[in-house]
DNA sequence: TTTTAATATGCAATCGATTGCTCATACTAT
DNA sequence: ATAGTATGAGCAATCGATTGCATATTAAAA
């Protein structure tokens, strides 16, 4: 029940010596002797010390501690962008607090704000779809506070960030389902602030043009992109009678829903409507058919995110070095966007 | 680039009163007039003052964190009870600190330093599938810090624990399997050290003895319950030549890689085969045919979970209440394990 | 008017670790 | 032998907020 915690002033007490040399033993400091060292780590394993990283963090004004902000953890991609982060980060011995915006713009505002009050020693983030403006992020870079952003980046902001190659991906898939046939293929988006949307929507264009097919307008929704999202555009798009043969989206989840729709209204896929998502979420290899999508390299998007994170650390205020990196994602073909003659 | 922060310092100074009034005034404390509490705030606004939490967790010996271990964030289940708690927690101004143990004991013990570290609050976790002994949350309690458990429970430990009534999800289930014409029901099990797995068991035994149907021991299996398990064991069964007439798995992955293996074996599902998983995770609902499964109705345990939490920790070393909540399942029938008759 | 009790605020220690600076000792070089 | 230089360790301030105890002011009671 007591907190009977041993802190440094025991070790020193029981070694005769002060604090500050226990402090410095403990931190491994060249300025003390290795015997001294080694009585103080063995005191300290005796009377089962663990150092007191609140006490060490005001004085200081280290944390070791990174707050990590994504849309939602419930996500494959996601959830393996903070596990290599968490890998990477741990093995510095940082900890480090996931917080998630659940795409909602204020939850976001509210979250940097409590990381910060949380005196986080550094920032990583994946945009909100619904983020307005990144005034918030803004004020992390003022304070001089290390930021990341992978995935659902700005341009709004100078600093490092990690992107796949959306407009390749996207690109790739779309040219795909052109050889496969596709004519008047759907694409699925979302905000445009978001640069992987616009980047994926200008692959799309791009294909479509470098193939001698026009952009048409009609053919391009914007919306959330969750399951529930692609159901409804799949339904209106049918019922306006336009005319269709593919659908690519951004998202593997508003691909769900269409794929859904479409069988509930009887057409054949792949035979009559080809379809390709983006995201690679386990999921869309249990579907019938399995669906084409893009995989985005999330086990190295996320070493590679933490990676940044310590360079930028490590560098402090000099050389605020807003390094970019891009990684090609990998197009996935599976049933949905072939051909089966 | 420079930490420019204002302090209750800087407000006391503006005010000529003394930082310990502000600090009073900033904590509502009823000792201070208001006079003086509107005065602080307005000061503390127009200065744009961030209360300090390192400080302030330093000497209370609160840090208003709340440690939260779950297996995976990357599952539907558990990031919507992770959603309930941080509801409820960020209402009463704590943050949660998410740590995943990936399944693994070591893993777990080791957050628990960490999160010990760090000084939170309290924790609350659901164990790890691999988990072989309690130790460290026995040490937990031991220091006198709020610990409650969901769903991943032990009979162990004298905690507060949130679950669903797992014994009875499974005999809803299983006994609706036998009503639709099962009589040898594969089942897929894991530690039964996790009660969770244990009970989903005994639900399933004790619907088949309420159906006059003797328990196999060859039709139990025990595995990690991944996809990729749920493929190896069924393609096992299969190839092993044992009869049987539908699966039911504690976990709706092993079940998924079970449907995918009778598939490619050419059995028909529903017809031949009959199959039930468990945790109403979204893509059951997407696979040919949708798989009936039980939900787990994660956002009251996560919110009934807080709450328990919370009760524990303004009890303070008073009134120990391990108190445990069994909440109801609800069995989701779909297309999977019924006659299509 | 004096005493009593509220009420409002200040003083100073404290939480535990870190760190710039000082100091003592020992060793090297001149 | 004496100045010069490492080397190892201590002193005391510090980080920013909290809190037990003391004090000053004012209002109510005697």
């Amino acid at each position: 029940m007591k907190k009977n915690r041993a802190t440094i002033h025991d070790i020193a007490l029981k070694l005769n010596i002060t604090a500050s040399t226990v402090s410095r033993a403990l931190n491994d400091n060249p300025r003390i002797s290795d015997a001294t060292k080694k009585k103080v780590l063995k005191v300290a394993k005796q009377i089962n010390y663990q150092p007191n990283h609140i006490a060490s963090a005001l004085r200081s004004g280290k944390s070791k501690l990174i707050g990590v902000i994504v849309p939602t953890a419930n996500r494959n991609f996601f959830s393996s962008v903070i596990r290599g982060i968490e890998e990477l980060a741990n093995s510095l011995n940082y900890k480090v607090i996931i917080s998630q915006s659940y795409d909602d713009f204020d939850k976001e505002v509210q979250t940097v704000e409590a990381l910060l009050n949380a005196r986080v020693d550094g920032i990583i983030a994946s945009i909100a779809k619904t983020t307005e403006n990144v005034d918030h992020f803004q004020k992390i870079i003022e304070k001089g506070i290390p930021l990341v952003l992978f995935d659902r980046i700005t341009n709004l902001l100078e600093v490092s960030q990690v992107v796949i190659d959306d407009h390749y991906g996207a690109y790739q898939t779309v040219d795909h389902l052109i050889k496969n046939g596709c004519k008047r293929i759907v694409h699925f988006s979302s905000n445009p602030r978001i640069n992987i949307y616009h980047e994926r929507k200008r692959g799309y264009e791009d294909a479509l043009k470098d193939n001698g097919i026009e952009v048409d307008p009609k053919l391009i929704t914007f919306s959330n992109l969750q399951l529930e999202d692609g159901r409804r555009i799949m339904q209106e798009i049918i019922d306006s009678k336009i005319d269709f043969d593919g659908v690519f989206s951004s998202s593997d989840y508003s691909i769900m829903g269409a794929l859904q729709v479409l069988k509930e209204n009887g057409y054949k896929v792949p035979e009559q409507v080809k379809i390709a998502g983006f995201g690679n979420e386990p999921f869309t290899s249990f579907t019938e058919p399995p669906i084409t999508t893009v995989d985005q390299k999330s086990i190295p998007m996320g070493k590679i995110t933490a990676e940044s994170f310590f360079e930028l650390l490590n560098a402090g205020s000099s050389s605020p070095v807003a390094k970019k990196t891009i990684l090609k994602p990998e197009l996935i073909i599976r049933k949905s966007s072939i051909n089966n003659s």
